[in-house]
Parts: structure tokens; sequence; C-alpha cells
DNA sequence: TATTATATGTAGATTATCGATATATGTCAA
DNA sequence: TTGACATATATCGATAATCTACATATAATA
């Protein structure tokens, strides 16, 4: 990653579930997406992007068919109903744990 | 954690360096300052807040001492030049990872 | 005197991400 | 036409951060 993968840590799949939330995309093409967006700061491993689609798919936030386009095979990700529950929920998450680090980090004591 | 703890992964480090920005402490006093200073939203572990103290001292962002305060021998650990060289680091990659996240999260397509 | 808060610590488990590797197809230039 | 590169999906084993559980000891409080 361009930055400490640690940090990526637990947003990776709120991060997809956003970008699913706009329109049904294959694999390859969220990594893409996610560099545009990021200004390349999130570069999304195929090893860690896969897996994690997988996994998401297992547990109901995602399903998956297959479409061809440009002459490719390719397997599109939508997301659920559960899908866009569960997104809502990590931006919270994510609001919360955001605004607690600027004011650790800007604390005037 | 109050909120996912695989969010936290990798700013823990930062938000302790920042804390002895201000002045030294002793671990448990960590634990608390950041509790308070984060609205409950950081309630870090022993278990994982000691191991993470050892190991930012042997690479050389903290030093330890002993010192009694209150009828009680405790632990006090100053960060470094080192240490704050690796803070100001750490601040600047977590400003860039967020920034990103937020315009992931903002985007309008 | 028993319980709770303070205080530090280790061991093992879990989880997220990574690098390395594998496979297959399409495209483009030499 | 052939070789290299981009596209596209996938698995495996390693690494790293945090957790739970456990252990120990003292001070304060009921």
């Amino acid at each position: 990653m361009a930055i400490d993968r640690s940090l990526l840590s637990g947003s990776t799949a709120m991060l997809l579930l956003r970008l699913l939330e706009e329109r049904d995309m294959y694999g390859y093409e969220m990594i893409e997406t996610l560099e545009q967006k990021s200004q390349n700061v999130f570069t999304l491993k195929a090893g860690t992007l896969y897996p994690l689609l997988h996994s998401l798919e297992e547990k109901g936030l995602l399903t998956c068919y297959e479409r061809e386009a440009d002459g490719k095979v390719r397997k599109y990700y939508s997301i659920t109903r559960e899908g866009r529950k569960n997104l809502k929920a990590r931006r919270e998450e994510w609001q919360e744990y955001q605004r607690a680090v600027v004011s650790v980090l800007q604390t005037a004591w």
C-alpha cells in the first residue's frame, strides 16, 4: 500500500460496499476504481480482494453473477439490502473512530 | 473496543506517542487518558498496551524510568527525539489515509 | 477482612492484509 | 506469429496487530 497497510485494516470491506452502492462492478474494476478515487492511496492487492469478496458474499452482503463484456466473462458483484444496512453501520462506526482520533491528536490539554 | 477493533489497527502507536508528546505517563494512565479523550471510543486493553510499549521502547521511540507517586512505584514512559519524528510521520500518514477514505465515501460519481 | 481499583505483565488465538504463485485470455508491438 | 504485457480471478502461507484469558501484586474502600 501507499500507506501503512495496517491503517487500512477493517475499512476495506466498507470501501468495497461503498463502490457497489453506486453500481455493480467486477473485482479488478474495484481495485482500479479505489486506486483512482483515493489518488493512489489505496492500492488493494488481488490477494486481499478476492478472498474478501468471497467472504462478503458468504455473509450475504453481496451477490455475484457472470456477464460478458468486451469479449470477456467477468464476475460482477452487487450489493444486497443486507449489504446496504451493513455499510450504513460501518460508515457510522468509521465516523465515530475518525472523530475520536482527531480529538486525541488535536486536544488542547 | 467500543468500535470494531480492526479500525484501530496501526493507529494505536500514534495515539500513545501523541499522549507522551504532552507529558510522561505510565501505562495504566495512558489507557484511562485515551478513554477519556476519545469519549470511550478507545478502550485499550492491558494485553495490547504493555507489549506495544515494550516494542516502542525497543525501537527507541520511548524511554522508561521508574518513579514513586502516591506511594506506588510506576513505570513512566517518555517520548524520544526519534519518537517525535515517528509521530510526525504517522500523523501525516493518518491524514493521507483519512482524506482518501472520505473521498471514497463522499465521491459524487 | 473481603472486594475493588490500580498496575504491570505473558501466552495463545484470531483476523486482516500481504507477497508469492498459479492460471487463462486479450492486445499490441516487434 | 510470437513474445510481452495488461487484464482477470484465485489460493496459500507468512506477517502483524489486537484480543481474551490468565497471572501477579499493592492500595483503597466497604
